[in-house]
DNA sequence: CAAGAGCATGTAATTATATCA
DNA sequence: ATGATATAATTACATGCTCTT
């Protein structure tokens, strides 16, 4: 009921005369200087058929499968483990080799949304514990100014002095102290700052989506 | 003397027989279940230059300036643009829209990775300030300790009790109490978690280097 | 030094699916 | 529902880099 009409239509796509890559690019008017060509191998057309070097494209389900899991043992890739992989399914040595490289770049993209997740998480949670800590400190600090008002008023409000106490009265008004010196910098990405980013509770909650149009 | 000449190659590699187009896929003996396609414009043969269907790699500088530009004033293509442009660049519409879409996911991809960059720099500075307030949570505790120690001792050593004073003595010992219930919660990315890391002090300066094989 | 292999990255195109007017 | 557009995933290719022979 899918509306899967399979009339034919081919999906063939690509065709290697093999002898033709003419340099001419009629239009597009570019230099041109070199039509210097590398590496070409003698892909294409004398692989094993004698079907005229047409490109396959979609990997079978069994040859991804084999693919992915020697990816899964290895993520690169030597000569050898590609000739045999390349006979063990039926492809060319070179398929296998540009597979392996797509491969491992959307691993790389993939691991990069993981740990963009992970770090989210974590970002949150501690936001959340600054905020948790910061309230937690502002009681402190009522508490202990009650604490002095309390000690003033005892020590005041009976004798002069009470002796043998080294209570210093300049707590809880001491400035933030800096503190960000030279830690474990730069050395990962390229600008990774400590910039302070002056975020102080309820800041840093967005999700990955408003981004989009910026 | 930085290896930038610009020979542009002019590499064709494409070339489509545009009547040629066989559907079968030689070997590669798989199931194959349906050879369905979709969408085969009569593109190649129609566009400005008489040339026959050569399908060229690689679209000039110009052209790239173009679309660019155009990207950068509206990632969404709607069918005018998308023919307004087509015919500005001599391309075919279907490669417009290709360039866009692929445009798209770059930028998506390159927009992970900056957001990824600050998001650490943020997380890196949060957590300098989680140890920073816990060093100053600790230092006040110590302080309303002592002068817990110090109202004992004047209240003690002196008279019996001070009246009018509502001072209670529980302080600086409250459990840290749970405080994450559901805030911004379940949005963007699949799998968000306020999971509680653990993180004290001392953890979470990492680089994005080391998990490339994990 | 040149040639070649392997790799990362960028780009073009195809296939598949979902969504929307 | 039919067609156009969007996204996501794939396949392939080009190119520049590094390292090795």
């Amino acid at each position: 009921m899918n509306s899967e009409v399979d009339e034919q239509m081919a999906l063939i796509s690509e065709y290697y005369p093999d002898g033709i890559y003419s340099q001419f690019v009629p239009e597009q008017g570019v230099a041109s200087t070199k039509p210097r060509r590398r590496r070409r191998k003698n892909k294409g057309c004398e692989g094993g058929d004698g079907a005229a070097a047409l490109r396959k494209r979609k990997l079978s389900d069994e040859q991804v499968n084999l693919l992915e899991r020697s990816f899964g043992s290895e993520h690169k890739l030597e000569s050898e483990r590609k000739d045999r992989l390349a006979s063990e399914l039926g492809l060319d040595a070179r398929q296998v080799a540009v597979w392996f490289q797509n491969r491992r770049a959307r691993w790389k993209t993939k691991k990069l949304e993981e740990e963009y997740s992970k770090l989210k998480s974590e970002h949150d949670a501690a936001v959340l514990d600054k905020c948790r800590l910061q309230t937690e400190l502002l009681k402190l600090k009522e508490q202990l100014h009650e604490a002095e008002k309390e000690i003033q008023r005892l020590s005041d409000g009976f004798s002069s002095n009470s002796p043998c106490s080294s209570f210093s009265m300049e707590v809880a008004m001491d400035p933030p102290q800096p503190f960000l010196g030279e830690f474990g910098m730069g050395l990962g990405l390229e600008h990774v700052f400590y910039a302070s980013h002056h975020d102080n509770c309820a800041h840093g909650l967005m999700e990955w989506d408003s981004l989009y149009y910026m």
